[in-house]
DNA sequence: CGCACGGTTGAAGCGGCTCAATCTGGGTGG
DNA sequence: CCACCCAGATTGAGCCGCTTCAACCGTGCG
């Protein structure tokens, strides 16, 4: 019955074998979708909330002049935007990065999971306070860290994030983001973002090539990104 | 009954007048509290939640270097930060900018709140979706804009705020912000705040002095900050 | 084969930072 | 009532991190 969005969301709160079996069968209907694909799209009117089951996917919202700010990075076992059902447009898009498996859960749906018990419910708030926690990790980034730092600490929290959901080693896990997608997430250009990738490695300390990270140096890694993972609030996840 | 927390809900879910009086009686609990003074700091284990009734506060988080970013300003109505109590230990601080009426809602009594019925529930989530839709924005602010842009959007945001809760008038509101609160809300040096404050006096935009704006050209600064205001999603406050 | 996309590199320019000094107004003690 | 003080605002000069523009390279794919 298990899959990525239950394992998750056990993370958050005791989920009985119940709650679990509820939130599967709300996975039903499942989409698979190739790279680069639009879930939807600025202005959309929006209907189903999407859960990620495999793959990754990204929000972002393009600027009047051309530029594209990526705000959000889903991976498997994520909300896409939990709040997207209660929007009359959306005001920003989310596209795929990876071929993906997507979870549509109606509107409907989702109200009867809030309903379901204080259990799910609970589960879901514990969603809400992570994605938020990021959020403002970014907005910490963005605001006082340097080129450097931002990249260090975009790669710890993936990284971390990858490894909470079980799909990370020791020292490397899969990412497959561009530069041009690097920099759109943290706000620099593709250029810089290859020279600061350039002096990381050179440096000994990370390499990020053909779609997967490999962290050479960890303590150093999270030193100069300045990173303390206790705010993804990540448990190990599930077993069996 | 009605308060500034009330009326904020209420813009959110047609709130009864059972819903209002539950709210309102859960507000018993004040605080005056002088300008400068913190609600709570990174490292403590919280238990209230916090709400504004009266009054500025912002919420923030130091860095190691000993640089200082503030993550969100708190207006009257608004949650300080409506997960707080999930919390083991804060992640970051809370102070107040002016002097404060705040109002502290132990942990059981938001559950019962929670649990009180659907449309409390549904005022709490649009909350959060604002709340998430403000941090976005930030980020949108702090990746892709320049410094101008970047604090005619921010003033832009306050403004509307300001105006959703019946606290602006059509050119004006207050606005108790020093240029160091300012810098450090939008990754900038006071210094340069300082410069763009000019830039944007000069050239007949706006004003900010003594403790309030005054917006000479609407159209223009809304240009300027590239500002769409349907992210706040804000309601005329009812009267009444 | 050749195209397209992503990665890599160099050179020059600029926006915002740093450092440092001066100014201003409101509050305070004598 | 005045001298003083201090936080915040203001201004200047020089520097640096990141951007811009413009190439060139490597590789997977039709």
């Amino acid at each position: 019955m298990a899959n990525a969005f239950t394992n998750r969301l056990s993370g958050y709160a005791p989920l009985g074998d119940a709650d679990v079996s509820l939130l599967a069968r709300a996975c039903r209907n499942v989409r698979e979708i190739p790279a680069g694909h639009h879930l939807i799209m600025e202005g959309d009117k929006p209907d189903p909330v999407f859960v990620m089951l495999e793959g990754w996917a990204c929000g972002y919202k393009m600027l009047p002049d051309g530029g594209r700010q990526i705000l959000a990075f889903m991976l498997p076992g994520d909300f896409c935007d939990i709040h997207i059902a209660m929007l009359k447009a959306m005001d920003h898009s989310i596209v795929t990065i990876t071929a993906a498996k997507v979870a549509m859960l109606p509107r409907a749906q989702m109200e009867a999971l809030v309903e379901a018990g204080p259990t799910i419910s609970r589960a879901f708030w514990w969603s809400q306070l992570v994605d938020q926690s990021v959020l403002r990790a970014w907005i910490i980034s963005m605001g006082r860290r340097t080129a450097k730092e931002r990249i260090a600490h975009l790669m710890c929290e993936l990284y971390i994030r990858m490894r909470n959901i079980g799909l990370a080693t020791d020292d490397k896990c899969e990412m497959p983001l561009t530069q041009l997608v690097i920099a759109d997430a943290v706000g620099l250009t593709p250029v810089h973002v290859n020279r600061v990738l350039k002096s990381l490695r050179l440096g000994k300390v990370m390499e990020l090539s053909s779609g997967s990270l490999t962290i050479i140096d960890p303590v150093r890694l999270a030193a100069i990104a300045g990173f303390d993972e206790s705010y993804l609030h990540g448990r190990l996840r599930q077993t069996g």
